[in-house]
DNA sequence: GTGAAAGCGCTAACAA
DNA sequence: TTGTTAGCGCTTTCAC
């Protein structure tokens, strides 16, 4: 719906421009690299093409090519940095290489059909990146009818044939072992519950460093939160309500559960990182937001995201059948929050 | 670009279905509600469609009616509460009317010709949502120049025609009018400053309220914060370098400068709300998770996307020609973070 | 109240 | 190398 007065440059507007036919026109401008076309024509259609500032018409292109050079990305939350940086990513890839993206924001305990219709509007996208909190969600179940290519985002999921995912083991090894270097030897750990993947990944991480460290797996240290500040809070509550001697460090497996856990740290007047240090994974502003700074092990979200994108549109245009990847932590980023264990407690 | 092996449901098979043109079709499933077509065989359209779980074609109309169905918000940063919760209220007003939501991320420095191409690719939405952080940014020049209509939201700018914002002053006087009525009198003002409205519109507030309470405007205990959490933390340092009696609360302008604030206060060893109440403006999830919890003024933040992405859905339908609107603070939100003053200091 | 038909702007055979 | 042409699926006059 162009503002009124708007001059609707089209191919024929070109093409009369250039002399030539609107066809020649649409195989210069389409793009198609290994077109037959003289180099001279090319040129002064490209030079028309500018003069006029023709856009193409990407419902007419759409209608004829049946696609819509758009890309859906399905999010359970946008409060959380995780999708905001995947989201991030996205939309660069797709806007590099001329695809839009559009987001739909699905709650994870939609009723079904909810969850259903907002996936199946898939009919305007070419393809979708599906991010979900949990493997067996609404969201999950809804895609899988979807009639175009998907590619799970920051999760591996069995019976999921395109799935992008961290090394989530690999950075929870670093978590564990950047504070086993600095001393810590009780080392409690906030894991998650209800995603096997991710959790278990995690928790195989902290069990591995652990065990190199020859330091005994503890339960004691152990409690779950999930992926919520609150959780978070509960959970560190609940292992320094536990008795038996404090840990000197914690690790809580997600950014929001570390704040839930900071919280109950400073009502505790529990110093941090005197008292206890405190690490966890994936880096974000939050992470420098927080009071101390948060050390973490960061990961490559927005890359994720990013390469997510163009992946998918690989995926749409058979350039490509499968994907599946790992995305390897990035660094660890030692910020405030950890030390050596106060030198009382030190094994 | 349908999966291979599905099967594109199409007008003229809904008609054969119904055994009628498909140009009836077309009449009742585009909701032409005046269109004078039987009750029966209006139904048995219906039907048909249901059967055949018959979904438009989106490029096709598009074509037809020179319309996307899609709204684009352009954001300058995701990583900022106010845009997420403006674009899940966008989301939500745009799915409900039937359009879709692209977002295009439009860094706020960009050189003007990429926000310009960003912003004309806008020759794939029928409008468009505007965040900006600057009245006078890229974005903003560039998107005059759309060809589409735009309202612009959280901020109001002369010139432009279309504005949805806040009513900054209101929430600003009721953010110092809580810290009066706790009794406080040397209250701080962490500001704005590259933006007149906003900036102004708060700062204004303030020295209302200030009025009111027969307390006078004491520039000493007033800083430049800018928008960042950088900026709230330096202007918290400058102003509790300044000597002379300190403030026993602050008033940051926005929850990034807060946080920055806070980190500060923290790091001084200054306890709030024991020894300096912190408040601040526009509630949102971050303000839960700090420690303390902090004092809001919450702002109807996605009820602006929500509306916005409605009027401007009107705006295209030419069922209005122009929008303003400000939009009223919703409620003081008193967490831990205020309280009376350290008695020593009060008046 | 319903059908026939034109055409939106583009791409991709096919012809030349 | 370039031009001609059909038609993607839909809406919308215009007949009937």
């Amino acid at each position: 719906m162009p503002k009124p007065g708007t001059v609707v440059v089209t191919l024929s507007d070109v093409a009369a421009a250039a002399s030539c036919d609107l066809s020649t026109v649409s195989r210069v401008l389409s793009g198609d690299k290994n077109q037959r076309v003289r180099e001279e024509t090319r040129e002064r259609i490209l030079a028309a093409a500018k003069a006029l500032d023709y856009r193409p018409n990407l419902s007419a292109r759409g209608l004829r090519t049946s696609r819509t050079y758009t890309l859906g990305i399905a999010v359970p939350q946008l409060d959380n940095p995780v999708y905001y940086q995947i989201i991030l990513g996205a939309e660069r890839g797709a806007y590099e290489r001329g695809y839009s993206l559009v987001i739909s924001h699905i709650e994870e305990n939609a009723a079904d059909d909810s969850a259903y219709a907002r996936i199946v509007q898939a009919n305007r996208v070419d393809g979708l990146l599906v991010t979900t909190l949990d493997d067996n969600s609404a969201i999950l179940r809804a895609v899988r009818q979807a009639r175009v290519p998907f590619l799970l985002l920051n999760r591996k999921v069995k019976g999921v044939r395109n799935c992008y995912h961290f090394d989530s083991r690999a950075a929870a090894r670093m978590a564990t072992q950047h504070l086993i270097d600095l001393g810590h030897r009780r080392i409690a750990y906030l894991s998650g519950q209800v995603h096997p993947t991710l959790g278990a990944g995690r928790l195989a991480g902290y069990c591995e460093a652990l065990d190199a460290a020859g330091v005994a797996y503890d339960p004691a240290l152990v409690a779950i939160s999930g992926y919520t500040v609150q959780g978070g809070a509960t959970a560190m509550r609940e292992i320094l309500a536990r008795g038996g001697p404090r840990p000197t460090a914690v690790f809580p497996l997600t950014l929001t559960a570390a704040t839930g856990a900071m919280m109950v740290l400073h009502e505790q007047r529990i110093a941090v990182p005197d008292d206890m240090s405190v690490i966890t994974v994936h880096d974000g502003p939050m992470a420098e937001v927080m009071y101390p700074q948060l050390s973490t092990v960061s990961m490559p979200v927005e890359q994720m995201g990013y390469e997510g994108a163009q992946t998918l549109i690989e995926l749409i245009n058979g350039t490509r059948t499968r994907a599946n990847r790992e995305f390897a932590p990035l660094a660890l980023v030692a910020r405030a929050s950890t030390a050596p264990p106060p030198a009382a407690t030190t094994t």
